[in-house]
RNA sequence: GUGGGUAUAGCUCAACUGGAUAGAGCACCAGGCUGUGGACCUGGGGGCUGCGGGUUCAAAUCCCGUUACCCACCCCA
């Protein structure tokens, strides 16, 4: 054939869409959690953003962009190289920074360089990218990581290693570029052709350098968090970063290079790249890679990013710090076709968003050290809720409770959970209904049951007449789910019983809501070996919302204890349909453990092996269905 | 490509038809309120009046040019 496509472009064939859309997907899921808007900028921008912002001397901008001017306008414009300056840009121009100064966004779609084509690398490609812009934020970085680290699990990609490090302001990197200059002086002729040119233009590239002399000598250079390099700022920011990382059960992934002197250096399981930079020159302080090795060959990055806190000023806007990374999607469908991994997604009920602020004393008595303590707590329960799949947000501002209460009621958010110093000394959250006023205190370890509850009353009708009885449903959930959890399941079930009557009294015919409350009896029952009865509520359940998991796992567990192996394992079927492999986190759960005995377990891997096959796209398939 | 209109704070609009430090509502920030949002009150930040030139003692206002946007037409579908 004649025609072809130009070098590096690339068609993405109908088969392999799917893939493509499970993964949009997960991003717009994650980004649902983390509170982030999407946006989109155009394709081309003034050619003269991209070198205002990437930097004069990078190879983007020196000879990867695809520049031209029009017929009647001379001004240059270069298809876009990545993402960064057009949002900024964006930001500025509508003057979002007037509006609020703090926002976040995520954006997809096509970007453009001019490279040579290899595996995992296309003239054409697409990035997954997020900006928080407007915040200095230590807690911001943190977020940023922990979010593209949520994405790559949503997507079940495991084997992926985070390096993180920091680049310092510039004042810091002039002086690390002064040491390094001086480190490679005296053997200047043995780099390449390439890093000779970089020692004066771009010194810090050369640890980007891939041959192997040039690498060997840049493994002798040293380390920006040589002492002395990273100011005091610098250095204390990248310390608060990796331990609010730390608090998050993160830290086991990152390969880092640590750089505070005071705080405890976190266990490091190797460096593959102490040394990282970043390729644009907007960077500052934190950066971070995360790479996924096998398969992608010599391309293993497969997401980048850090912060950039003199990009908006440079562009033309106040002085404000500003967070970011991008993930290369071509190479995440690379990894995912490697890993065959399980690609589908839970049909999740929808949750109601939370607002999480930290209760600062007055003014004149606050103390940082107070603060600080508040701020992590509340970081930590914000992270917590995003992982149970609950949309959630902060104040990254530390700013008064007032303030922070009035973000939360301009936001819409219908309940905020304030932690404050009684609450961390009585290990409790409160619970403050925006539209009542009303605030409950509830244990923090059933935290999460309570926010299912509110859940169930605000996806339940409307009407006002039966928003009070709601409330006593709701009453009645709450109290049964501190009886079940303090071990009195004959007390859950009484309590579970008035709250079915409740239901029955208001017909009240929502199949979710439905679903939570037998399923819960269920449970209940289960465990208080009235497995018939539990088995009936449980189908009465599946009448109604056949598409919620939980109910399959918990008829299964029943299943499997009246001793109907088989039906137990077509109800499990049935959830592993809706849920793919997310079933073995929840039958590993603590608590659910003892209904999945390890032979059973096997039974259940078998059973699925045998009914579903992974096709190299990921997409699930009904194995055989075609034949039968 | 042709014709018309508009351009003032982040937004919507004022400013006696040439007059003094360009205002208001909303939005933003802080306080009134010792651990809490909406209502109210007080204060604060924010403007090269699109840009360049001209007339005048004096220009947001008049004149010329220019740019951007909107509308209609032409074209395209």
């Amino acid at each position: 054939m004649e025609i072809q496509s130009p070098l590096g472009m690339q068609d993405i064939l109908p088969e392999d869409v799917p893939l493509w859309k499970k993964v949009e997907s997960a991003m717009h899921r994650i980004c649902a959690l983390y509170r982030y808007s999407e946006i989109r900028t155009p394709l081309f921008e003034f050619t003269s953003l991209f070198t205002r912002s990437v930097g004069e001397v990078t190879d983007i901008v020196e000879k990867e962009m695809y520049t031209f001017t029009s017929n009647t306008d001379s001004t240059p414009i270069s298809l876009r190289p990545e993402f960064t300056a057009g949002i900024v840009r964006a930001y500025l121009q509508h003057s979002m920074h007037k509006q609020k100064a703090f926002q976040k966004f995520y954006a997809f779609g096509p970007l453009f360089r001019r490279e040579r084509p290899q595996k995992g690398r296309y003239r054409q490609f697409h990035q997954f990218d997020i900006e928080a812009l407007g915040s200095y934020s230590p807690y911001l970085d943190a977020e940023t990581i922990l979010l593209a680290s949520d994405f790559l699990n949503e997507l079940g990609l495991k084997e992926y290693k985070i390096s993180i490090n920091s680049i310092g302001c510039p004042a810091c990197r002039a002086k690390y570029r002064e040491a390094l200059q001086n480190a490679l002086a005296p053997r200047i002729g043995e780099l390449c052709q390439n890093c000779q040119a970089r020692y004066e233009r771009n010194v810090f590239r050369i640890m980007d350098c891939k041959s192997e002399k040039c690498r060997a000598i840049a493994a002798g250079l040293p380390p920006i968090q040589q002492k002395g390099i990273l100011c005091d700022e610098c250095r204390d920011h990248f310390g608060k970063v990796f331990s609010i990382l730390k608090a998050t059960e993160l830290e086991d992934r990152v390969n880092t290079f640590y750089a505070g002197q005071t705080t405890k250096a976190p266990k490091a399981k190797s460096i593959p790249n102490p040394l990282l930079v970043r390729g644009f020159d907007y960077y500052t302080k934190t950066t971070f890679e995360f790479t996924y090795s096998s398969a992608l060959g010599s391309q293993d990055a497969i997401l980048g990013g850090g912060r950039y806190d003199n990009l908006i000023e440079e562009l033309g806007g106040p002085k404000s710090g500003a967070v970011g990374f991008a993930a290369g999607i071509e190479r995440i469908i690379l990894a995912l076709k490697d890993t065959k991994t399980q690609l589908s997604f839970k049909k999740l009920p929808k949750k109601i968003p939370i607002f999480i602020a930290s209760v600062t004393e007055q003014e004149q008595k606050r103390n940082q050290e107070q603060d600080t303590i508040l701020r992590d707590a509340v970081f930590k329960i914000t992270t917590q809720l995003r992982r149970d799949g609950r949309p959630a947000d902060m104040d990254f501002e530390n700013r008064s409770l007032k303030a922070q209460m009035k973000i939360a009621n301009k936001l819409n958010y219908k309940y905020v959970i304030t932690i404050g110093s009684d609450e961390l000394k009585h290990d409790t959250v409160k619970i403050k209904n925006m539209n009542t006023g009303d605030e409950k205190t509830c244990p923090r370890k059933y935290m999460l049951e309570y926010l299912n509850g509110y859940d169930i009353v605000n996806l339940a009708h409307s009407e006002s007449k039966e928003i009070q009885r709601l409330n006593e449903f709701l009453d009645l959930y709450n109290k049964a789910i501190s009886l079940h959890q303090s071990g009195n399941e004959n007390g859950a079930a009484d309590s579970l019983n008035e709250a079915e009557k409740i239901l029955i009294e208001l017909k009240i015919d929502d199949a979710f809501l439905l679903s939570e409350l037998y399923g819960f009896k269920g449970t209940v029952e289960r465990n208080i070996e009235k497995n018939e009865e539990a088995e009936n509520d449980l189908i009465e359940s599946v009448k109604k919302n056949n598409e919620y998991a939980l109910i399959w796992f918990v008829l299964c567990t029943v299943q499997k204890k009246l001793g109907k192996e088989d039906e137990a394992i077509k109800s499990f079927m049935k959830a592993y349909e809706i849920t793919g492999d997310a079933w073995s986190d929840w039958a590993q759960r603590e608590g659910n453990k003892k209904y999945f005995p390890s032979e059973f377990l096997e039974r259940l891997k078998s059973e699925v092996e045998k009914q579903y096959v992974y096709d190299a796209s990921g997409t699930q398939n009904v194995k055989n269905s075609m034949n039968k």
